[in-house]
DNA sequence: ATAATCTTGTATATTAATTAACAGGTCTGG
DNA sequence: CCAGACCTGTTAATTAATATACAAGATTAT
């Protein structure tokens, strides 16, 4: 099975990049959303301490054929010795650097309701390298409380807050109503992300990252996949 | 901008679908993908009192080209009368029934941590037709207390309520150590679709479907397209 | 030393997904 | 009644993504 998100919808930003070689290269969007993926899993092994994988191994393990990692890893050039796998230890390093998480990349989260609070509460966010430096919303019950340690502050809040820690990344799981406003809010304090777990299409400046994030679509997807194996009148397979 | 999730990764359960006209077609993955995001706008749509949308409107409203709607919809088959453009309240049933939403598709959350919590408590799971019907977890802490009215019970009942309700779709936000034990369990009392949350590849019979949700995918993907927008060196934009 | 078996990088071929183009149908205003 | 502006469904063209193939280096065993 493979992946699916807001991230398939709307314009793509394509990205170009420069390897250590000086080749010039369009870095297609399929590629840009397996190298988290390839982190992932790198980092998992590195904490399973080993030191080596090759591209057959770390492809077998994340389903995918090991010539596409490798046509992936080939877009920013020379991750490995000639003829020999890959090192774990200098790999994890270079991806995260590509990502864009060699240093941590703070973020905060607005709109502290039971979604919200979900996100905060994860903590491989932070494991991973996005530390959350904040929590916003603009109920009176909630402002003043903890979580994870770190206490929810009132909305008019965010513009200091985002400037005086230089975040640049933020979730926003507020009232579909009040979305854009906030939108726009959080991109003249200086946001240039948003991970919007709202329904609503966000008017935002080109140059300003936008990932809808939609949690039913997964069900649907399953549902949609299970429906026809369990009714096969629907399918025709030749 | 677009989507990006464990959808992405491993073998594509390739799917032919007879349209009304009795014509095959293999309906490719990204379809699939994009037909919960029409779905949920059309119900948006639905709410506010639209009537009828072209696939112009509908498209600019989620960022695509209309002709990508058009050839999405085509797979299906006569959803508007020639020249005019869709009915908005003939269309949602369609897709419902499409996606396999047209009758609520049940499901379970199993392991009630900090994820399987929020997950539980996200109210529009059961607007959009999957009513969450058991919570699940080994925690002694946890079995007994409620999550909107809904009692968490000990894993050992899993099975049984499985079979008792008919369910076919489960998320699980386990640990590790122990997803791919449960995901066993599940199987084996029924489960068909399996909404993992774990950072592990579950190894599953083959008419399993698995879809792999990973949090910090979202940041990451963020995080790649500001660093490079915020550091033109690292793009060449010919 | 050399054959067998690993490995990666990369060019080529294949397949999938997206976009464009357009034939007809509908509707509105004049 | 006809022109212009919509509309969809469908095919064709284009572009993107994936898979294959293989040259060349490394390693191991004999």
């Amino acid at each position: 099975m493979s992946a699916f998100d807001s991230f398939l919808i709307g314009k793509v930003n394509t990205l170009k990049i420069t390897n250590k070689k000086g080749k010039q290269f369009r870095v297609p969007d399929a590629t840009i959303r397996r190298l988290p993926l390839y982190l992932d899993k790198l980092i998992l092994l590195q904490q399973a301490g080993v030191r080596e994988v090759s591209s057959r191994q770390l492809a077998m393990s994340l389903d995918i054929k090991a010539s596409q990692l490798r046509h992936d890893f080939h877009y920013f050039g020379g991750f490995s010795k000639p003829g020999r796998p890959y090192d774990v230890d200098q790999l994890v390093p270079a991806l995260e650097e590509i990502i864009g998480v060699d240093n941590p990349v703070p973020f905060i989260v607005v709109g502290a309701g039971h979604l919200g609070q979900a996100l905060c509460n994860y903590a491989n966010f932070e494991r991973q390298g996005f530390p959350l430096q904040g929590i916003f919303d603009n109920d009176p019950d909630l402002i003043g409380t903890k979580i994870r340690g770190i206490k929810i502050e009132p909305i008019e809040n965010i513009a200091s807050v985002i400037k005086k820690k230089n975040i640049r990344l933020a979730a926003i799981t507020v009232p579909s109503l009040v979305a854009q406003e906030i939108a726009i809010k959080l991109v003249d304090a200086g946001i240039r992300g948003i991970w919007n777990y709202t329904p609503v299409d966000l008017r935002l400046p080109e140059d300003i990252i936008v990932r809808n994030e939609r949690l039913a679509t997964g069900l649907m997807c399953l549902s949609f996949k299970t429906k026809r194996l369990e009714h096969p009148e629907l399918i025709s397979d030749d």
